[in-house]
DNA sequence: GGCTATTAGTTTGTACACAAAGTAACCTAC
DNA sequence: GTAGGTTACTTTGTGTACAAACTAATAGCC
C-alpha cells in the first residue's frame, strides 16, 4: 500500500505492537475502574478474585502461575484482599511454607456482583463478540510465544 | 462448540480478554527488558524515546497524548531520561508553562541501537508478521473503542 | 490594567510490577 | 538425625500508573 522506500521507519510509534499492547491494556483496565470501584477492587485484585472463584483454594505460587505474577507482587496484594475481608490467608497445615488462600463468605458473595461486569465491559467497548474472541486467541498465542521465547531452548547445545 | 449449558462461566479467567491483554502486555515487555537494559531504558522510557525520535520537539502534554499517559507519570520519567543524558527539558520561551522536550546528541545516537530491537523482538516471538499486523489492527480498534466508551456522548441528553 | 478561569507541569499518596535479598520450612544425602 | 540445598513466601528498592491537590503562567473579560 505504501511506497516501500527502503527506510520505512522501523521505530515509528504507530507500528509497534508493544506500544499498542500497552495502551490497549491500560485503556481496557481504565474501563473496569469505575465498575470495580464500588466493590473496592483494583483490576489486579479482581483477577486474583476470578482465579479464586474458579480454583479455590490456591497457594501464592499457584495463583502466581495463573496470573503470571511473581510472589513479590502478590504478597501485598493478597494482604489488601484480606484487609477488605474477601479472603483468608492461612498456612497450609500439610506444608507450613505454603499459604492456603480461601474465600470468606463476603468474598463468595462478591461473585454475584462481579458477574455483571464482563457484559458491561463488552457493551461499553461496543465491539463484535467475534472480533473479541479472535483477539483473545491472538493474545493467547502471543503469551505462549513470549513464554517460549525467553526459555533458552532446554535441550540445545 | 461447547454445550451451551446456560451457565458457561462468565467469570472464567481464560475467557477474559482483559486478563489476556494484561498478561500479553507484561510478557512482551518482559521480552524487551534484556534488550533495553544495555541502553539503560525501561519500556515506558523507550516508548517516550520513540515518540521523540519521531516528533521532537514535544511538550509533556503532547507526549502524554501520544503515549496515553498522564503528566503525573511522565514528569518523573522524563527527569530520569534527562539524568541519563538522553533529553533536554527546557521551558518553552513562547509559553513558560510548557516544557520543550528535545534530544541530546547521546539521545539521537541511541536511535541506531534502538533500531536493532524491533526485529529482534519479532524474531524471538517467532510469530507471522501477518498475524502481528492483524493483532496490531485489533488492538488499535480496542484502543479507539475504549477511548470512545468512557466519553459520555458529548451531544446526548 | 487587573480579576478570574484555564492550562501545563509538579508533587503526594496508593497500588502494581519486578529484581534481589532475606527467612522459615521442607527434603535429600549421608 | 543432621548438614546443605531447595522451596514458598516476605521484604526492600526502583520505576511505572493514576487520582487529587498544588503552583505558576497564560488567556479572557470587564
Amino acid at each position: 500500500m505504501e511506497p516501500v522506500t527502503g527506510v520505512t521507519d522501523l521505530l515509528a510509534l504507530d507500528r509497534q505492537v508493544c506500544f499498542a499492547l500497552s495502551i490497549a491494556s491500560r485503556s481496557v483496565i481504565g474501563l473496569y475502574r469505575p465498575l470495580l470501584q464500588p466493590l473496592g477492587l483494583t483490576h489486579p485484585q479482581y483477577l486474583a478474585m476470578l482465579a479464586l472463584w474458579q480454583h479455590e483454594p490456591l497457594s501464592v505460587k499457584e495463583l502466581g502461575e495463573l496470573l503470571q505474577l511473581d510472589p513479590g507482587t502478590l504478597s501485598p496484594l493478597l494482604k489488601r484482599l484480606q484487609a477488605l475481608g474477601y479472603i483468608h490467608r492461612e498456612r497450609n497445615s500439610k506444608d507450613e511454607r505454603a499459604l492456603a488462600l480461601t474465600l470468606t463468605p463476603a468474598g463468595k458473595e462478591l461473585r454475584a456482583e462481579a458477574e455483571k461486569i464482563p457484559p458491561a465491559i463488552v457493551a461499553r467497548l461496543g465491539m463484535d463478540i467475534e472480533e473479541l474472541q479472535h483477539l483473545h486467541q491472538s493474545l493467547m498465542r502471543v503469551i505462549a510465544a513470549a513464554r517460549g521465547a525467553d526459555e533458552p531452548k532446554p535441550h540445545d547445545s
